[in-house]
RNA sequence: GCCUUCUUAGCUUAGCUGGUAGAGCAACUCAUUCGUAAUGAGUAGGUCGUAAGUUCGAAUCUUAUAGAAGGCACCA
């Protein structure tokens, strides 16, 4: 066999497996490698080279080597449990992409977080007997045969094909498995199992639900540690336990999914909603208000009452039937069409931060991040087909815009037409498609495509962002429609003085308020940045006795020059206030003693600092204009 | 909605196999007036999510119910 290999030398071999071709190049390379790669497809270290082509060795550093890992980890997981419980059947048990996991049918038996623990030393008492785990290649009747007594490989195997059929054993266990895996048990060290979770078989409710088993393996103990260590910290800066500490916003059980907001979190909001409406003035949208509560023909008329009215709330009203806006593009469609437009209108922005309910199931609730009421930053653009392209573009900039203020990474996924019962020409489908593909390589951003995945009614450009656990979280969205216009007669008046159906793009950029706050409460971990922090200035008198009447004044002399001041009056040591001012993240604590007042100066520490910084009170209110004009970050959020 | 787990003072939480609850922080009182991450002493505060049951006796066992957490499904 001829093989060219990474640094493209080139070398011969004759029957020769991945192992011994490593050993030939180096002892010590040979034990580092886990498997090896043939022209893009992954092998087992110990399988023959069979044909000609690129040649890589995986090593533990490589970047296929983790899911490797996993994967095998996942089996050692199912070996343990095959000898604890004899009974258990095995579904499925992939690598993820932060782990892996494997979904078992206990037949009744109900697994609990405690026995982890148990099947946690099983595992390590067939790694430390590093067993061989040996791939063998079997004909379909033969894996039917083998598998016979479960019914989900079983299942499985029924719907592969006849030559890519494998199991992998590793002493009395065998499981079905198309590989590649570590050479032998030995090889996984280093793992924890961290969750038990139901999980549907196949993904469908209608299903049996198994038990899921989360955990994660690494080749080194340090890097065990650190994946232990960043989900102890990332606990740390959840949203909902941010939010109750400081006093951002609460939930109650007479409301659930009903999120209350605190002055803090209502002040924080307040500021960004200020700045949407500012960008949003200057980018040429009208903003409207629309009611929350509208007539059930309505909703028949746009299709939600047919579509969607499980997740509506519904009322009557002079036994009349109402309900509750689940969004608000019929709200703002009617505006549309409150007047006619002309062509030379067009593109028509109305925007709206829309107040919407949703009856969303109970255990998909989850803090701020899912919610049965919330304000979308909604936009509906009427657009003549030629400005399409160039509106999307427009958005596409906006959203970047948007989003680098908080410095947040994000990433976009193209979701096209599905299979069937979509609506509009396949033409129109695929022009639409192609608009938003190539907007994004206009603006140079990476997308990801989702076939299938589009609404009924159009494709559209979803943003994603990631919390803190690194859940993804959909909060943008660029949606075209080809329904509602149609449904709602939506016309404007060309040059021919014909009415001609615009394009109707729907787009909220932040999403909803709520899931954006919980996604920026995470990225800062709470120590906001200046012009976000609902307390921006804490006034620390030294001596209550002597100080306080003269902070008072200066927080007057705050409060009218815009900034958000309070003042620590409580009769503690200064050490204690200091901490407790720190604790609440609060971007600027003020020491106000006898210095200070005799040169009308102000001795500030910022956040995440230790320094003392002693400047006249003119230069002190510049320097913070500055900082809040810019938007600048108080801390680097990698750090917090 | 489904699976598993959880629910003790404002917050964080102890309470083993059933014998009517312990603490830290916060609050309040008093003393201390002390210039950059916790001054000291004391007071008050809970019947253990809710409802029913088993028991001589339940925070602790059973059932129902509400809410929450981790997943799954859902997110048109």
């Amino acid at each position: 066999m001829k093989l060219k290999l990474l640094d493209c030398k080139e070398i011969v071999v004759e029957n020769k497996s991945g192992k011994e071709i490593a050993a030939s190049i180096s002892e010590s390379l040979s034990k580092e490698c886990i498997a090896y790669k043939l022209n893009g497809k992954l092998y087992d270290l110990y399988s023959i080279v069979s044909e000609d082509g690129d040649f890589e060795l995986i090593t533990k550093k490589s970047p296929e080597a983790k899911n490797i890992l996993n994967h095998s980890c996942a089996h050692l997981l199912a070996d343990a449990i095959k000898s604890l419980y004899p009974d258990a059947l095995f579904a499925i048990g992939p690598a993820i992409e932060d782990g892996f996991y494997y979904d078992i049918d206990f037949n009744g038996k109900i697994l609990r977080e405690e026995d982890l623990a148990k099947i946690e030393n099983k595992m390590k008492e067939i790694s430390k007997k590093n067993t061989y785990i040996i791939k063998k290649v079997i004909s379909k009747d033969e894996a039917l045969r083998q598998f016979a007594n479960n019914p989900y490989k079983v299942e499985i195997i029924s719907e592969l094909d006849d030559q890519e059929i494998s199991t992998y054993t590793q002493g009395d266990f065998s499981d079905l498995c198309i590989g590649p895996h570590v050479p032998s048990t030995g090889y996984i060290k280093f793992f924890k199992l961290e969750s038990i979770a139901g999980a549907y078989w196949r993904g469908d409710s209608k299903n049996k639900q198994l038990t899921r088993i989360y955990g994660f393996a690494s080749f080194t103990k340090e890097e065990l540690e650190h994946h232990i260590a960043v989900k102890e910290e990332a606990k740390k800066r959840d949203h909902r336990k941010l939010g109750k500490e400081l006093g951002l916003f609460m939930l109650s059980e007479y409301g659930p999914g009903f999120p209350f907001y605190l002055p803090n979190g209502l002040m924080l909001r307040r500021q960004i909603e200020n700045w949407w409406y500012q960008i949003h003035d200057m980018n040429g949208y009208k903003i409207i208000k629309t009611p929350v509560i509208l007539s059930k023909e309505l909703w028949l008329t746009s299709g939600h009452w047919d579509h969607y009215k499980d997740n509506m709330y519904t009322t009557k009203i002079d036994d009349r039937e109402f309900a509750i806006k689940p969004m608000n593009c019929p709200g703002s469609i009617l505006v549309y069409n409150s007047e006619l437009h002309s062509y030379r209108d067009l593109p028509l922005r109305l925007a709206e931060l829309g107040l919407v309910h949703r009856h969303e199931a109970s255990g998909a609730l989850n803090g701020l991040f899912r919610v049965r009421c919330f304000t979308q930053d909604d936009a509906h653009i009427f657009c003549r087909r030629d400005q399409l392209q160039d509106e999307i573009v427009k958005l596409l900039k906006l959203y970047d815009e948007m989003y680098s203020v908080f410095g947040l990474d994000y990433s976009i996924v193209l979701s096209t037409r599905p299979e069937e019962g979509y609506i509009g020409d396949i033409e129109i489908w695929n022009e639409s498609e192609k608009i938003l593909a190539d907007a994004c390589k206009a603006t140079g951003k990476d997308f990801k495509i989702n076939p299938g995945d589009g609404a009924f009614y159009g494709p559209k450009l979803d943003f994603k962002l990631k919390d803190c656990m690194g859940r993804i979280w959909q909060c943008g969205t660029i949606q075209l429609d080809m329904n509602l216009p149609t449904r709602f007669d939506c016309t404007y008046i060309d040059q021919n003085g014909n009415k001609v159906r615009p394009i109707m793009l729907h787009r909220a950029i932040l999403g909803s308020f709520e899931r954006f706050l919980g996604i920026i409460i995470e990225h800062f971990g709470g120590a906001f940045p200046t012009w976000l922090a609902p307390v921006q200035i804490k006034i620390l008198p030294v001596n209550n006795e002597q100080h306080l009447e003269k902070c008072k004044l200066l927080q007057q002399d705050l409060l009218k020059a815009g900034f958000r001041v309070e003042i620590d009056s409580s009769e503690e040591k200064l050490g204690y206030r200091l901490r407790t001012a720190q604790i609440k993240k609060i971007p600027y604590t003020l020491v106000i003693g006898d210095k200070e007042c005799e040169f009308n100066t102000v001795t500030y520490r910022k956040f995440g600092t230790n320094e003392q910084i002693n400047v006249p009170l003119e230069e002190f209110k510049t320097l913070l204009n500055k900082e809040i004009e810019d938007k600048k970050f108080l801390v680097d959020t990698k750090k917090i």
